[in-house]
DNA sequence: GCCAACGTTGGC
DNA sequence: GCCAACGTTGGC
């Protein structure tokens, strides 16, 4: 079991809608940047990742899961190296963890979204996922 | 193969 | 809306 963050613009695509999308969820596509790209890879079914609001809200909302391992996004060129992978909403957070606590968190200092907060799909330590868990309210798994 | 210019992302 | 950080592009 691996630990993730993925992040959306809830303009584009929030936390309520992935719910909306019950358990059939949605696919994640649009990544076009290699670090993220490996990362979706690295993904499999069963793992979680939490859903981060960015640049409105700026907060972890809650808990997907991953449902359908990497494959080839259909949205990009035939033949292009981008992935996407299907999501479900798991776990709502009954208090969302914002990005401004992430950074005054001495635990959280070394959470890539603290530190390189543009990638968006990012790898989550165990301890930092624990830590986020009880600040959000909810069991860690 | 270097690096300046440009576009995009996302916190503030 | 601004601008820093980062990735990509393209001239040399």
């Amino acid at each position: 079991m691996a630990y993730w963050l993925i992040k959306s613009e809830p303009d584009a695509y929030s936390w309520d809608d992935l719910v909306a999308a019950g358990d059939e969820g949605t696919l994640w596509d649009g990544v076009r940047n290699h670090q993220a790209k490996n990362y979706l890879k690295a993904m499999n079914k069963g793992d979680k990742a939490f859903y981060y609001h960015s640049r409105e809200g700026l907060e972890i909302v809650g808990i997907a899961e991953v449902i359908r391992e990497a494959y080839p996004d259909p949205t990009a060129e035939e033949g292009s190296p981008w992935v996407c992978c299907d999501f479900r909403a798991a776990t709502a957070f009954k208090t969302p963890v914002t990005m401004k606590a992430a950074k005054a968190d001495p635990k959280l200092k070394d959470m890539v979204l603290v530190n390189n907060s543009r990638l968006s799909v990012q790898p989550v330590t165990e301890a930092e996922w624990e830590h986020v868990c009880a600040l959000g309210g909810v069991k860690a798994r």
